[in-house]
DNA sequence: CGAGTAATGCTCATTTTGAGCACAATGGAG
DNA sequence: CTCCATTGTGCTCAAAATGAGCATTACTCG
């Protein structure tokens, strides 16, 4: 009997690459044309630890090997999990997710039968800055949550939502800080915007606003916003940016990577001083000649050289009109 | 019947605080005098979320009230959690644990048969470098595991556990990173120089390495590890040591507090040089005369305005010898 | 060959660090 | 009451890092 307080732990990945400019994330399709991220129920008689256990979900979903991978969070939530638990068939069990970020360089398509690659910024039009502020911001998404900061009905809430509004969407004021891809996913959420919030029973109505993407299956979506979060802070501390670059690369293509992540233009002559100063790079004499202009010198990360230092990340010189 | 593959969630706080100079863990005694986190099993017919879980646990167990929480990793690996097992009477059940890691100013003992504060450098001597490097390193630490290193049958092991000791112990080259509090209690642990190595099996006699300082319950001290490595991490780039302090403060109290957290000294007049740069604090023009030299002025953290700003940390200006 | 396009080199003003000197305001010892 | 040990606080100065840009180089394509 899946008595109602029996605990499933559900793995989740989130399996990010960048090729290009293109940033991705590995889905596999469900049926009823949604999407969701490789996940499956932790089986504890059989794997030892979560990770074990989450490679092998994913390789059996997804067709994939992973390389670096590291936790995210763990959801407990009651209420946001119920469609994986009637997908997994495990009655009303109670589900816990534990998300992890997984990184790679691989931008081949995986088998058939196996995932897929998709633009993350599909599922967050408004995160990325890279030609500018997103139109959907100004148009759809501000006036949209002020109307909702509005609804509420004590004076102080209409207060404090506004804040909020105003803190993690950066108008008046704040800036816009591209770490907190969570915090503005979680508002949209409460107010109803994303369609998650309908299925799941947060919004009385489907919001029917567009150009805020696709919806996934569970809390995936929040899951992805976590690893966003997580991946555009990362970045600038700690040097995982190489994790998604090939053996050989052009500081360009590192850069585009990096702009790909953080979601806004970098100054690139910068961006390379510090990259050289900070030591994280060496070239390796050979040359890239398609560039579309003078060629490019190839580099390797000194994976070696950097073992145990401060161990800094990447600096993020922002472009002053972005 | 409680089947092997049944899964329990387990929730641990680690709360800490800063008396003075004296940074502090609350644990619970355990009987056969040993220590433990405040922690449970999740129920999840009875809370929505963790968090409710855990205040529940830790208001049961330590008598203790806590503000700031924020989730630190969940542990899944079967072999490290057998104690807790036993403790909690839930036959061969496999435990996850959730920890958590909570912020107070609240230094005042809890209510009797609640929980106990403790210097958390009693569980980790060699972090602790305010005074200059702890003997125990050199004296008992790396002799050690260098001999462990050499243990390795094979050559090219042999290289990885030397490399590893150099990396995390900041020998040769390297230099101490006071973040990595993790990955040094696990080359311990691995190394079999922690008495839970022994207990849980990993290593095949006791250490009797002194000066190590006592084990925990479970996987206890790991959680505990992990905590210092976050908070050590996080007071860098987000103003968290504020959640440590009172109300009003003066600038070398905070300055303490953060020394007590990182385990070193700081350059005091570049530290406030810094502080005010951020706008962190304002002077409330009241003053605290216990000082014992000219009276301090007391301030305030200014935390209405810094909400939604880039949010940085504290600066650490390390002083030179130290 | 000339134009377009990137890559790369270099400069310059401004800020931010790192290190320290000096002075101010207490309490306690003599 | 004075001297002094002990902190708090202000200020300086050189060195390093950052932000912004101009200039040059080396390709491809038409």
């Amino acid at each position: 009997m899946p008595a109602t307080n029996a605990l499933v732990v559900g793995l989740n990945a989130v399996i990010l690459t960048v090729n290009q400019d293109r940033p991705q994330v590995l889905i596999v399709p469900q049926d009823a044309d949604g999407v969701a991220l490789p996940f499956g129920p932790f089986n504890p008689a059989e794997h030892r630890t979560f990770e074990i256990g989450l490679r092998r979900w994913v390789q059996e979903q997804a067709r994939f090997q992973l390389g670096y991978v590291e936790q995210l969070y763990t959801f407990g939530d009651r209420g946001r999990e119920a469609p994986v638990a009637a997908m997994t068939d495990i009655g009303d069990s109670r589900i816990i997710s534990v998300g992890y970020l997984a990184l790679t360089s691989d931008t081949s398509t995986p088998p058939d039968g196996g995932g897929l690659w998709r633009d993350w910024y599909a599922f967050f039009p408004w995160e990325d800055w890279r030609e500018g502020k997103p139109a959907v911001i100004e148009q759809e998404i501000l006036p949209r949550l002020s109307a909702w900061a509005d609804e509420a009905a004590a004076p102080g809430r209409r207060a404090t939502r506004h804040d909020r509004l105003k803190q993690t969407f950066g108008e008046g004021g704040s800036r816009w800080n591209e770490e907190r891809v969570l915090d503005r996913y979680e508002l949209l959420y409460e107010a109803g915007l994303v369609d998650e919030a309908a299925r799941d029973g947060q919004a009385d109505r489907p919001s029917g606003c567009p150009g805020l993407g696709p919806a996934m299956a569970s809390d995936h979506r929040r899951i992805l916003a976590t690893a966003l979060s997580r991946l555009r802070g990362k970045v600038k501390y700690r040097p995982v940016a190489f994790e998604l670059m090939p053996e050989a690369f052009t500081l360009s293509a590192l850069q585009q990577t990096v702009e790909a992540i953080i979601g806004y233009r970098l100054h690139k002559q910068n961006f390379r001083r510090a990259l050289d100063r900070a030591g994280f790079v060496e070239g390796t004499g050979k040359m890239e000649s398609q560039t579309g202009g003078r060629p490019a010198e190839l580099y390797r990360y000194r994976r070696e050289a950097l073992v145990g230092l401060p161990s800094l990340g990447l600096a993020t010189p922002k472009l002053r009109d972005a």
